[in-house]
DNA sequence: AAAGCTTAGTGTATAAATAACACAAAGAGA
DNA sequence: TCTCTTTGTGTTATTTATACACTAAGCTTT
């Protein structure tokens, strides 16, 4: 059975990425030389993304992008929107690159918006043959088509659901100190939190472990390691709400 | 210029309603009847939904189905979701239908979620010659496709999106009682509320403004009547905002 | 070996928000 | 005029949030 592309849909995905200080985001570069003379008449930064499979899952073609990318196959994901605008592909430029990769300029293409939280900064990444880099969030211009917007939407998203469930943990390696956790949501929200208060907060919940594990290789007390615990959450969830109903 | 339909996108839409009693979502009948003996096949219950324009926005194609369902062009639409489960339609009383209506069964359709709340329970309704009425959402059942997921989805956005924003007054006429703005509350959570700390609470607000009017025709001592005022709100969120930052 | 550097880790007091709770007043209807 | 129903209001106790500073640990430098 063959499978084709349906060249009405697809799935674009916000990677984010975490270093301890700046929150990241994952962007491709777009470069495109003139077909006769073959000078650069671009070269410009996307999110990665792509057709879906007819008979594929749009969260199943997320996790296939991802895959393309990282090799890793277990990558937090999360469908935020939906993005229809009729002239979401109509600059001059998105034109030129569409119709050289082969697709009709004039087609609509509705675009459903996944963002992934990725923790190990080791994984090599390649996507395409074409260069793929972290980009601090916060520096990030304008982008094709429509994925400035489709970016701004994914980090509305990313803070709004890390105000109700510990997300967090996904942009972190398993093993992190309070510090790390603490400068997480000082990145994501652009705060500054008070470490006292922040401590006694987070002691609150029962999914943050503390490991018998000291950091090593720091110049400085090294701090207590934690991990988190997914079967915890999960528990400590559904007790509460059975208390609340 | 001819507006073609997508065949693989379609909008669907959750409509709200309140009584000042119980939350309400409108629902369309579906009745399918055998083409040869005109026996009754199966008769249940879908969401207002259909393709997508090319050339269309999303949130157009929502307002276009809205209005010809009420008439109305200035609901409250909020996108939700999108929906692209392989299996979504694939239920044997589905496959029926999409073939009966001339589309073909085998086609993916990913669907984008929308809801609205409406504050006219005057309004007259009718879609596509089909009946559409209010059921209470805690009683509703299983429904064609995928609409039940569909509406839960829904149903959780909403609660959500109440939490951060005063949107509930789209479901209230322009002057309501607190209470009813209370019991508003109360049915969209499930929850019952104090009513002294109700008032409390929403009186911090500077965008609700209470009238020099009463109810009329209740037997019992009458209510104040209040509206919401959106500039007000725009104003204030704003200079929260700022202060915030 | 000692001094210096950097980050970890901890408690208390004050202010603000939330939660629990009861009764007089207004108008309609009998 | 009496009854019924819902409105509208304040205080206290409890919980939660905020502001704030010093000692301890380990590595680095001298």
């Amino acid at each position: 059975m063959i499978r084709t592309l349906n060249s009405n849909i697809s799935v674009d995905c916000v990677v984010f990425g975490f270093d301890f200080e700046q929150l990241y985001v994952l962007l491709v570069e777009r470069q495109y030389h003139d077909p006769v003379t073959g000078k650069e008449i671009f070269n410009d930064l996307t999110l990665m993304g792509n057709h879906i499979y007819n008979n594929e899952d749009l969260g199943e073609a997320a996790e296939r992008i991802l895959n393309e990318l990282t090799g890793l196959s277990d990558i937090y994901l999360q469908q935020f929107g939906a993005f229809g605008n009729p002239l979401r592909l109509s600059k001059p430029n998105d034109q030129l690159w569409l119709a050289a990769s082969q697709r009709d300029p004039k087609n609509m293409i509705v675009t459903v918006g996944y963002f992934s939280l990725l923790n190990n900064q080791d994984v090599t990444l390649q996507w395409k043959g074409r260069n793929v880099s972290w980009y601090p969030v916060n520096e990030v211009g304008e982008l094709a088509f429509d994925h400035k917007v489709i970016l701004d939407a994914a980090l509305t998203a990313l803070r709004r659901s890390l105000m109700d469930e510990p997300i967090g943990f996904e942009l972190l390696p398993s093993k992190f100190t309070l510090t790390q956790l603490q400068k997480l949501y000082e990145a994501v929200f652009g705060t500054e939190l008070d470490k006292r208060n922040f401590r006694k907060r987070i002691a609150k919940t029962k999914y943050l472990i503390p490991l018998d594990e000291k950091q090593t290789g720091v110049a400085h007390k090294p701090a207590r390691l934690y991990m988190f615990s997914r079967e915890v959450y999960e528990k400590t969830k559904r007790e509460l709400w059975d208390f609340n109903i």
